[in-house]
DNA sequence: GGATTGTTTCAGTAACTACTGAAATAGGAG
DNA sequence: CTCCTATTTCAGTAGTTACTGAAACAATCC
């Protein structure tokens, strides 16, 4: 089965000129997706899962397991796993087609939207769970728990510096990664005018 | 050997009391380092480098490898290489102690530099070249390429238009990035105050 | 020079992650 | 209900990455 065949059969022109097209078309789509899934390794998405999402995202065409399978020569286990964990995510929803028994898949269209998703996701997996640590060690080291006379040694105060320099910086970052997520779609751009006029 | 012998000597108190607080010291910095590790290995920094790292910061105070070994239980080819591999990021520095033959380090101490040579690396090396990729691909798929007609295709002109917003988003947060790494250090908290003001 | 101390490299291996393919499951159609 | 098609699960395995420990190397001292 031909993935591209519905495209071939919407268009109006001659077979020739739509062959040689369609494989450019196709060329170029498979080197995105290459790229966004080299890029997704190294982001701590996996490679399939960020091709997959990358081929929804540029197809902006609804695609069913098969298709994905083919298109990315993955087995279907793969397939199903990495669709199920991208709907997971969020950045891609499932698609009941009418009087269609088989599933098809398609991408959020929005680029501000799906960062925002993963930014959001990210922060509250990855980032909150050390601001909770880094306070957490200040109580262990505060006057309170030590005392005050073990409190004032010099390795004890060195560390406590460290961890409020630390907590400063992930406070900064937290909001500007709220502003991102709670931005998003809608007032976005009002976060990137403000902050590209500012320089 | 014990890690905190230096810290022990250099204080003057009942050695009870110092003990204690030492122990103390010593658990909250190994909650940090544990965590800094996990964070650092969802960000494709791999987990020990991650908590070598963590370790020197927190620290502060140069250690050398058998420190830094006996504090992590890991070999000395492990640390060796993951040595290494920070000051190639640049993130700490050797540090040669007067009549001493064994090499120290130390962790740079102002956390924005330490984002702000990591982002400079991560922009470097997998922002960039999805950017490329995108420009690429939209030559591929331009009229001059494909030929007038071909280039209307309606297939054709959705992939043109999801590269395109692709790329818009990526200038974008290229030139938040571009902001972040020049203002390191001196400037950067006029970053932060523009953003956190405007919302 | 040789002895001593510290550092790097690297082959081998352990640990982990991603993937396949087949079997189990789900659910609509007749 | 059975048949058929689509989907999920999962045990086994391939492929990858991280780590060790020992050997090679480098540098300093005597």
């Amino acid at each position: 089965m031909d993935t591209l065949e519905l495209a071939v059969e919407t268009v109006v022109e001659p077979k020739a000129a739509l062959n040689a097209t369609d494989e450019k078309l196709r060329v170029t789509q498979d080197l995105f997706i290459r790229r966004w899934g080299e890029m997704g390794a190294t982001w701590g998405i996996n490679r399939t899962m960020a091709e997959i999402h990358a081929l929804l995202y540029i197809m902006g065409q609804p695609c069913c397991t098969d298709d994905v399978m083919e298109r990315l020569n993955i087995s279907r286990g793969n397939a199903s796993m990495s669709l199920r964990g991208l709907c997971d995510w969020g950045i891609i929803r499932r698609l009941h087609k009418r009087g269609e028994r088989r599933e098809y898949f398609e991408s959020l269209t929005d680029v501000w939207e799906i960062f925002s998703i993963i930014a959001a996701e990210r922060k509250r997996r990855e980032m909150d769970p050390v601001l909770e640590t880094i306070r957490q060690c200040q109580v262990m080291l505060s006057e309170a728990t030590l005392g005050k006379v073990a409190a004032k040694r010099e390795s004890v105060q060195l560390t406590r510096q460290r961890l409020a320099s630390m907590e400063e910086f992930m406070e900064v970052t937290n909001k500007i990664f709220q502003q991102f997520i709670g931005n998003a779609k809608s007032g976005l751009t009002r976060v990137v005018k403000v902050l590209l006029k500012a320089f």
